[in-house]
DNA sequence: CTCCTATCGCTACTATTGTTGCGTTAAGCT
DNA sequence: AGCTTAACGCAACAATAGTAGCGATAGGAG
């Protein structure tokens, strides 16, 4: 017989799903245990792990949908306040005492192993997909070179954040937020981001 | 009675820290175990969990080792050569077969525990300003305009590595390295980072 | 050299984490 | 409605992680 994607195996899954991000918010990614989740979504442990196997299935799969809920792109008709927005967006969003702590889960877990690693690559590459209709209006408008590689600009953008975050781990204010557009900005009108 | 830093505790002390490292470019952070230090240094596991207290307190401490050794900062004559060799030396850092998965292991141990966040964040400022110089010599040369932010300049210039490496998980080229140091180049040179 | 005690090693124990085998339930087909 | 079987719950078990109490050892002071 098939698999049977709908009905009670759907809602354990959502349950589970629902009872992983809640454990996440609350103790992080270090505070993930089987366990946890398990008690929490009324799932039995035993079938959390046959389905999961560990913590960083858990990760992964939550991430996979959260990877499938869009980005709100900015279109100011300004390529500065467009980059502006997309930083601030990030800055924003982890700085958020709910979604803040789910999405550094995410990081945490994606440094540790290779599945939740993928997956966080994958989301990415989403992102810098999403984001790069805002470069290339803006080589439109002739706001910047012709050639400027889109993804690189944005990784040029929002990476002093996720530097400051996750690897120094140094506050993050609004003004290093637009501060690291308008680098990202300088950089690209000086040619330097041409393929 | 005092404490006693030489004789045995230290040569206790000696082995468990590298006895932590090996651990942690075999294994990673994740890999990081008490039992596992323990009969690896030839030290029991009572006596590492009463010294060191948790996976987080054999980073910290080894962190506090690694964080005292200098960095071969480059003296060129041009900023822009400068900067293209310090974002290199991180990349090829954490390339290195034997450096690299125990720098990996402090970024991941830092992502998880304040304990190590605090130690990174302190290893951090001291790489920061270790190559302000950098940034100051280019002013006195008139590279950059007079009042650049110097640890915001080495900040934006390497961050794309770090970025890649712990974020997205993508590779980084050489290419890239250069790329990021032109782009943090060129952003200074516009006057984005004047304090 | 001798004594004192901080620190370590050892054994035995508890708690937590992960596994196995089997009976039960309910989704989906006819 | 009745049947089939994939997926779940359950209890008992195995393995690993962490703790407690106590005797042994070796710095360092006198």
């Amino acid at each position: 017989m098939e698999a049977r994607p709908g009905g009670r195996s759907a809602r354990v899954r959502d349950a589970v799903r629902q009872a992983t991000l809640v454990e996440l918010a609350e103790n992080g990614y270090g505070g993930l245990t089987m366990e946890g989740v398990a008690s929490r979504s009324g799932v039995h442990k035993t079938t959390v792990y046959r389905r999961w196997g560990s913590p960083e299935g858990l990760i992964a799969d939550a991430l996979e949908l959260a990877g499938s809920e869009p980005w709100p792109i900015p279109d100011t008709g300004s390529l500065r306040d467009d980059l502006r927005g997309i930083v601030e967006l990030v800055r924003s969003g982890f700085a958020d005492p709910v979604a803040g702590p789910i999405a550094s889960a995410f990081v945490s877990a994606a440094v540790q192993g290779s599945g939740p690693a993928q997956a966080l690559h994958a989301f990415f590459a989403s992102r810098h997909e999403q984001a790069a209709p805002v470069v290339e209006r803006a080589i439109a408008r002739g706001e910047v070179p012709p050639g400027t590689d889109a993804a690189e600009l944005i990784r040029l953008a929002v990476s002093p954040v996720y530097y400051r975050l996750f690897i120094t781990h140094e506050p993050v204010t609004e003004r290093d937020a637009e501060r690291a557009a308008d680098a990202a900005l300088a950089a690209a009108r000086a040619g330097v981001l041409r393929e």
